[in-house]
DNA sequence: GGGCCGAGGTCCGAAAACGGCGAGCCAAGG
DNA sequence: CCTTGGCTCGCCGTTTTCGGACCTCGGCCC
């Protein structure tokens, strides 16, 4: 199971994306620091054409552009997050949620099941893989308030508003 | 990285080994059980001919052939063990022991830095993820007395016997 | 020979700390 | 009154920490 990187431009910010054999795995924002850097033993995609995983970071290549030149309103990719039981049910979860539409920790925790949940989705979402594509940047605070995001409040806020949800 | 392996006759019984690009990984004993059977996703060297770990898989196996027909005293090939870092020190310094010769368990703690350290490298020693190759069967109670072999103590015997060491 | 103890690293399970929250309460300002 | 902001507390999965048990021993005593 190897796996392959690209960065792409976004209105964001350069973004990281690693994907294998199985789907998309990783969308990394530039946080400066390490953490924008591919490691060691990734393969450039560029370097492995007509492969399964390039094919999927050139369709997600291809969908996030669509996606901030406003024509795109959802993904269709094969997508492989990696993460806990819970956390794969609350990714799961996200992927329901509309297009320029918000919801809050409580209500995305009351449809994983456990409305109690509620400060466990908060950490299932801090650590969403594929940020963007799964939208968590549409859960918001009970009160509207935009709480946090893993790339930045920043961005979060300009993704609200370029979905027209602020 | 991708898991090779292959089995092999020898005057100990029958010889399990496995590789990666990187080196050999194990030699497994047959201690009857499910330990001596290949895991699901690894492949079969004979399939994977022209490959690095192949290569390392065929060497290993003529190294075997000649020590244990009494034409080699040591072994010559990439290996790549699995451990912490402790661990990694022991087993380099199990590589340093003669053919035909044995040392301690304290005499080994004391190469490794701790003199006290005794038992933890009897337990390094016990998890050696390639016995014969790196000879952890040198290592012997400082009373003389065999102790004890992942492979059981008969074949400890027969190897220090067949070195001439016993 | 047998038994007891001290030693260092690892493994494993238990317990505590930590969040991208939400509700309830209280105090201050309009 | 109503709104805001600041606290406190309970909730739940995850991560980290901590403490014991275990071990291919060696030294000491009987």
């Amino acid at each position: 199971m190897t796996t392959l990187y690209s960065v792409i431009d976004s209105s964001v910010g350069p973004l990281l994306l690693t994907a294998d054999e199985r789907g998309l795995t990783r969308v990394w924002f530039d946080m400066g620091g390490e953490s924008h850097r591919p490691r060691g033993h990734w393969q450039r995609a560029e370097d492995a054409v007509g492969s399964t995983s390039t094919r999927t970071i050139d369709t997600a290549r291809t969908q996030l552009d669509e996606y901030f030149a406003g024509h795109r309103t959802q993904f269709e990719l094969p997508l492989s997050p990696e993460g806990t039981e819970f956390q794969r049910r609350v990714w799961d979860a996200l992927a329901e949620i509309p297009f320029g539409t918000t919801i809050s920790y409580l209500e995305l925790a009351r449809t994983v099941g456990d409305p109690r949940a509620v400060r466990a989705v908060g950490g299932a979402n801090g650590r969403n893989p594929l940020p963007i594509v799964l939208p968590c940047h549409r859960v918001i605070g009970a009160d509207g308030s935009l709480t946090g995001f893993g790339g930045g409040i920043e961005r979060k806020r300009w993704l609200l508003e370029h979905e027209g949800a602020i």
